[in-house]
Order: C-alpha cells, then sequence, then structure tokens
DNA sequence: GACTAAGCGAGACGGTACGTCGCGTCTTAAA
DNA sequence: TTTAAGACGCGACGTACCGTCTCGCTTAGTC
C-alpha cells in the first residue's frame, strides 16, 4: 500500500475534522478532497470512526511521553497538562468529542482507543507512581487505576460533559487536590477520624 | 398536544433505547412502535437527541436529590454512588455514552443537558459543601467546581473512555480520596513543602 | 404515490433506454434526468430491470390485441406481424435485448415476464387457433403451444442470436412456412410416407 | 501465453458458470479459482463475456456436426435435438441465457457468436437442405435462412423467454411441423387457395 | 553462461453503480 | 386544528466488480 495515498487520507481527513468534527466528516467528502477513491479508503478503514482514530492517534503519539522530572508533583502536572492541552486547543478535543459515542457503538472501535490510549496513559501513571513512591515523594500502596481516573476524569469530564474552559491552570488544580491523598498527608482513616 | 400522546412517544423511545441504545433509536421507529404519526413527533422533537435527552431527564429528576445524612462524607458518598448506580446498572449508561457526542455537535441539546443536569448536580455540590463547611467536616475556601469535577469525572470517565467497571465500591474509594483536600487535612501547600 | 411522479420516471426511463439501451440504463442516471429521488425509484421498482420491464409492458399493451379478419392467415400475419414490427422499429427491440438475460438470473423478474407477455400472446395463439378450426380454416387437434413457439420462436431468433433482419416480410414468410401444417395440407404422416 | 494457463482460465470459468451462471461469473473469481493472475486473464480476453463465450465455443465444436442418416427427417430431428440436448441438459443452456443479452451490448461479442455458432450451424442447414433436395426428399426453391429459424427459433424460444421445458420430443415436434412446408406437400400457394 | 526481454503473480488503485438507511419535510384526508 | 398516514428529496453509507497500472520475479531466447 502506497504511503502517499495514505497521508493523503489522513490529511483530508484532519482538514475536514477541523472544519465540521466528526459529524461532518464523511468518507465521501475525505474521497473527494484526497483525491483518494472511497474504496481505498474502506480497503484500510472500516468506517469513518476509524479514520478518526487515526487521525486522533497519529496527534497522540507524543503526548503521553512525559519528561522526567525532580519532583513528582510537577511530573503529574505536566503529565495532565500534556492532556489539557492538546484537547483544549487542538482539534483533538472536537475529534474526542465526535468519537466518544462511537467506542460504546463500536467494540472494535472501543477497545482500540483504549488499547492506544488509556492503556498508555495508564501504564504511564504506573510508572509515575512508582517512581514516586520510590522517592519518597508519594504514600506506598495506591491504586494507580484511581489516581489515574482522578487525574485525567475531571479533564474530560469538562470536555465532554460540563463544557467547563479547559484552561491553563486546571492541571495544576486537580493535581494539587489529589496530592494529599497522593503523599498521604491525609489518610482517608485521619479523615474519619478527623470529627 | 395530548399527554397520552407523549406519554405513548416516551414509553416507546424507553423501549427502544433498552434494544439497542441511541444508536438503535429512530424516529421511525418510535413512530411504528407508539403509533404516533412521524409528523407529531417532529412538533415536539427536533430530533431524535432530543427525544433521547427527554427520557434521560425525565430518569434523572429524582437523581440529583441527596438525603440529609449525619456526615459530610456519607452524603458526599451517597451522592456520587447515585450517579454510579443509575449510570452502571440502568439504560441511563448507555443513553448517556450514546448522546455524549451531540451535545457537542448540537449546541442546543447540549445547553439542555448542563442546564437539567450538570447545573443541577453542581447545585447540590455546592449546597453540600456549604453544610459540610458549616459543619467543620470541610474546609473553607473550596472550590465548588473542582469538587463536583474530581467526584464525577472519574466515574464519566469509566463510563465513556476507559471502560472500568462502575462497581460498588467505586463511589467510596472516589469520595476517600478526595476527603484529605476536601477537609484540608494535607494542604496543597503542605504537600509542596514536604520534600 | 403520486401519479407525476411515475410518469417521471418512466419518462426518463424511455429515454435512456432509447440512447444505450438497457445496459446504459443505471437508477441514478434515471433518477438524475428525472428530478426523483434514487430512493423513491427503489421504493416502486425492485431493480433496474423491473424498471425496463415496467416501461416494456406499457408498450406492449396493444401490441397483443389482433383485429378479427376475414381469414386466419391474414390474422396470424397481422399477430406475427405486430411483433415485428414492435420488436424491429421502437426501443423495445434493444430494451428485449438487454433484459432477456435478467429473465433468467432474475426469477421474479422471468415470472413477471412471462405473465405479462408470453401468457397473453398464448391466450391469442389460443383464441386464433379456436376460430380458425371453427372456421375450418385450420385443422382441429393443434398444439397451440407449438403454434405459439413456430410464430415467435423465429422473430425472437433474428432479434436475440442471428441478427438478421425484422424486415417487412418476414411475418409472411414464417405464417407461410407454418400453414401447410396448420391446415393439415401435408400431415407429417403423409410427409414420412412421401419417400 | 502458456497451454496450460488458458486451460486453468478455462477450467475455472466453467465452474463458476456452473455454480451462477454467468451472472455468478467474475474475473477476479476466475483469478483467485485459477491461481492466474487478475492480469493475465484480461490479456487474453477482453471482459468477462469474451470468456463465457470461449468456453461455450469450446462446447459446442462438436454439437454442429450430424451424422448422414438415410432420410432427411430423420437428419433434421437429428440435428435441433443436438440443440436441444445441450441448451437443456448441459450448463450451455444457462451460459446461453446469461450471454444473450450482451450480444447486443457487445459487437465484437456478438460477431463472434454469429460466426462461430450461427452461421455454422447454417452452413449445416444449407447442406442439408441440398442434400435433402437431391434425394427428393424436400421441394426444390426452399429459403434456407427461413429453415434455419423454424427450426431453431421455437428451442431458443423457449430457453430464453417462454420458460417451456426442453424435451425430448420437442425436435421431433418441431420438425414434423415444419415438414409440410418443406416437402411443399402443402404449398403456401395451395394453402391460400384453400378457402 | 550471462543478459536481456517478455510473460507473469500479486495486488493497490480510481471509478461507477449498486441497493439501503434514516433523516426531516411536505401533502392529504379524517377526526 | 390537530393528527395519522405515508410519499418524497436528500445525503451518506458500505459493497461489488470493473479494468488499469506498477512492480518484482521467473524464464526463455540470444549472443
Amino acid at each position: 500500500m502506497k504511503e502517499e495515498t495514505v497521508q493523503r487520507i489522513l490529511s483530508a481527513t484532519r482538514e475536514l475534522l477541523v472544519e465540521g468534527g466528526v459529524h461532518g466528516l464523511t468518507v465521501e467528502g475525505v474521497s473527494g478532497r484526497s483525491g483518494v477513491a472511497k474504496t481505498t479508503i474502506y480497503r484500510r478503514y472500516r468506517s469513518k470512526d476509524d479514520l478518526a482514530l487515526a487521525v486522533l492517534l497519529q496527534m497522540v503519539q507524543d503526548v503521553v511521553a512525559v519528561p522526567e522530572l525532580d519532583d513528582t508533583r510537577s511530573e503529574l502536572v505536566a503529565f495532565v497538562h500534556g492532556a489539557v492541552r492538546v484537547l483544549g486547543s487542538t482539534i483533538m478535543g472536537r475529534v474526542m468529542q465526535g468519537l466518544v459515542s462511537d467506542f460504546a457503538a463500536d467494540p472494535e472501535l472501543g477497545r482500540a482507543f483504549r488499547e492506544q490510549i488509556v492503556a498508555r496513559r495508564m501504564a504511564e501513571v504506573r510508572r509515575l507512581v512508582e517512581r514516586g513512591t520510590a522517592r519518597g515523594d508519594l504514600r506506598p500502596g495506591l491504586d494507580e487505576e484511581m489516581v489515574h481516573d482522578l487525574l485525567f476524569g475531571p479533564v474530560y469530564y469538562r470536555l465532554l460533559l460540563s463544557g467547563a474552559p479547559l484552561d491553563e491552570g486546571l492541571a495544576e488544580r486537580v493535581v494539587d487536590a489529589v496530592m494529599p491523598w497522593l503523599t498521604g498527608a491525609g489518610s482517608a482513616e485521619a479523615v474519619r477520624s478527623s470529627h
């Protein structure tokens, strides 16, 4: 399969996504704009969501990587901030909004998304948590999945449901809210016994 | 419009939502099953999403209410657990999955959802936080929106993206993770200075 | 269903048939030329062959009728000549050529053709033969189906296979060749014993 | 082109024709089943009909030949019966049904068919008529083309249009119906003057 | 025995049309 | 007036084959 063809498809897809989101994306449109036959597109992508996902994955490749910093809090902020930025100021936000319903409707697609994005993010969380624990920044015994959900849940909640802005300080505010639990400064037990 | 007609429409809609989610919901189907003409349905609901939203709102009416309990932690757990339960074990989960993309695509719809559901939940959060602060359960100066996002973000993240289960203990785990921050047991400053 | 719509469809179909035969007939083309949506066409006609058949039937309505004449030979000539003329000098010839393969491929279509055209023609043959026998023009005991096949077989053979022309005198030549058998002037037995 | 390749192509074609007629024949299918590349097939056959015709011709090679018998009637019966049999009980019937429309659509193809099959049959008719006339079995001055049309027209009419069966006795019935005219036992003039 | 030229397999590709789905609009007649 | 009934235009879907093309890999035939 010709590499050039793939690139033409993805470029056209990206353009159409910018212009009208996943909703405005049609295989016919991509075919028209890219000059690639509809058949050829279907040869490679099962559906228009598959196409959109491909673009999304292309954009996310580097988002997951988090540089090693001095302290865990900064690393977490950088990590979350990566998501906030890409979701808030690129087309990825709109694409995510448009795709999310299809993750549930098309199991294959959902699986792809979870494997490519959620799982990677999860692995990164695990790595950061381990490093943080080793450093003594974090308390031992953390439930990494919960860490993950708490860090990114709020971000996606805003993007998908509440409509609240993904602003600059968001990542920091989220991390700071979770930090006390992460460090164990105020354990659940302590809290429960505090009244 | 006759009340009975509305009820027949909504019943049929609910049935179809159960059977095939938002994706399997078609105005034609509702018309066929309810015996109400398509025209009549369109007179009342701008689109099929509008219909689905109507059903969703109907189901949510009572979900937001949280009984007054002895301590704030229990109240929060009850509050979050309400969402976990309704999203995890009724059709509301599937309906939400199916609707969420349309909230971004159809502004009117998104606005309706935010006003009817997000805003109510937000108000409830505000009420709980105020009461908790008054009681001394919570520290003063909390950012209610962040509280809201932290409590519900993880739940929706699981439902919509990670596919992780909405299990029984989820609400409690989330609340316990946020509590330290809520009580101020481990302030961000404390954390930052802890290394 | 609006009568006007049907007429627009059939007119466009007829035009396209004239221009390119059944091969050049496409539902999309009919839709484009008639201004009737493709969907609507499919609502009424199962396939493009069904469409072509409809046009063909429309043209044939009056072909089968044969006026009552003085003698049977003239009636038969008129009958066969009707077919020769319509197949040789209208689009019906091309349409028949284009459809015939589909009669075998699509049973429904073949059945329709046989019921609407073959069976009617057969009935007419039967009528003519009976009248002829009653008159004394024809011998009794004729196998009407064989009469039918002998009168029209050669015409269609030329149209579909040999490519020989459907000229003016054809009907007469065919009838005259069959007449001896029809009248019994030279019975098969006589022939067999003649050498 | 290697002879073996041709054979593999034709075998696969024959199989596919058996399974689904001309309609079920696709170049892609032939390529797949024969293991011969599509390109190679197109190098040799202009279209799928060309392919089907090739198979058809291969089968017909020996059908035209008629053994010399004692009397002309028997020869004609044998001749017609050859066609009835091959069309009625081998794939040739289905192939003919499938190809006939293409004879009109593709001039090249139609010409090939007429030259290879119709013309040969025509020549054979001419030969039989000449011999029959010489023998005194047939009257002089016969229009051989009409003889041809009358003998085979009914057979193809049944195959292609009326759907009537190509049964055992058909050839004999057809020949017996034409014999009076062939022998001149009842001349057209006689018939016309008979009332 | 190496060297070219042709024939071939593999399969990507542009293209046309297919027949289907569901949308939302519109018209008509009855209640 | 409101409704049921349903025809309609429309846009897109995903599929099937078509016939063309390019690319290496054989495989002879030629020097």
